[in-house]
DNA sequence: CAATAGCTTAAACGCGCGTTCAGTCACCTG
DNA sequence: CAGGTGACTGAACGCGCGTTTAAGCTATTG
């Protein structure tokens, strides 16, 4: 179903697929609030073969939602020898030519819904599997819950790019590579000192934390 | 400005305010798409009343921006010398009656904009002060750049309740307090064991960082 | 009481949106 | 060549939005 024409260069797709490439740009940097008039445009089409095409706007969206879940899995099954320690988000980001589905990504987390929250729970089991090699490797510490641990951390670093990304939106060519390259080089010193030296300089919160889940007091109420 | 009347119970409110409580309940739970009719209804007047009062519907919002603003301004003169340990949005979600505000804020930031930015940045300033705090009381370790540190776990924090929020949105009456106690009894181990005792087993990876920022290399191109 | 000023409303305006529709064109099929 | 099918367009429809406008109501003031 994804897999079909696979070609370029703009004018040799058909109509369809050249609106749906339309389409994820420009939801990718616009949102989805963009109008379908802009799309068509964009497209170089008209407004009408739009809905012809894809029913209504939502379905148009539908459609690139599946597109772009298509070229994830696609990849993924590309990447899933090549044992790299990448993280899905930073393997797309990473390719230039995947940069209009890295911002269609963005902006469906940050808009929220179905399409949003399973490519999220991908990245919370794909976080989950990095964190259990590096554990059979020795190089990360074993957790007493490591499927919440690695839920914990995916929170933790995919909210704040999408902090990052709505307080101070990049502009019309949002370079997302180079933002994931940036924010790791401005934040590398505090994440490594959290991760090699902790917070904390006692573990009395812990230690009382696992004496309370050992043995937890009576609920009044 | 904002100390002028401080009374409730809805009917002895002029009008300008009962609109500016309704904007801002409907901004909060809607998002800043609500119409205006919808946020007059609220309010009890037609649509038109709502323009009169604040000149457009941008208007109103900036009146709820430096309504907000001015509570958590109020708030945190009183609370300025109480020097409890908590930060400026748990002390705001565990107030019942500032539930509209906790929404509103958390809406905010959702969306962007230079009212999100500020709000954001002391927010960042705050946990920079309660680390600073905890560092000279000795249960905080000593960073190499607070700054940074507290810049660092602000994004982390602040994005995790976001995408949390964005991605699983609550329901009518959203109870923030709830939500933010779930979130830390949900992730206290995994939050813990990281602040504890870090992520990693060895300090090689920060040892050469802090070898690479002491030593860097050439930059090439 | 008359007059003025402000609060308030019902109705409507204008605009942009998603979508529909009638019709044109190109291309297959027999 | 006749006929039909599907891509495609330009124009329009209908709707909901923010906003405007004219008029009514109330209260204060001389």
């Amino acid at each position: 179903m994804s897999s079909a024409k696979r070609s370029d260069s703009e004018s040799d797709l058909t109509a369809r697929a050249r609106i749906r490439d339309a389409a994820i740009e420009c939801f990718g940097q616009h949102g989805f609030d963009v109008t379908v008039r802009a799309i068509a445009e964009q497209a170089g089409v008209s407004p009408g073969l739009v809905i012809h095409h894809f029913g209504s706007k939502d379905g148009l969206r539908r459609a690139c939602d599946d597109h772009v879940l298509g070229l994830i899995n696609d990849l993924k099954k590309e990447t899933i020898t090549s044992h790299d320690s990448q993280t899905l988000l930073h393997q797309l980001a990473s390719m230039e030519e995947y940069a209009p589905y890295v911002a269609y990504l963005f902006r469906s987390v940050q808009t929220g819904g179905g399409f949003a929250v399973s490519f999220y729970e991908r990245m919370v089991t794909d976080i989950e599997r990095y964190l259990a090699a590096g554990e059979a490797e020795g190089t990360v510490r074993p957790s007493r819950d490591p499927a919440k641990r690695a839920r914990y951390l995916a929170a933790n670093a995919v909210g704040a790019m999408l902090l990052r990304v709505t307080l101070h939106p990049p502009g019309q060519k949002a370079d997302f590579a180079r933002l994931l390259r940036e924010w790791s080089e401005e934040y590398a010193l505090p994440a490594l000192e959290l991760y090699t030296e902790g917070l904390l300089t006692e573990r009395t919160m812990l230690d009382a934390y696992l004496l309370y889940v050992s043995d937890p007091p009576e609920e009044s109420g």
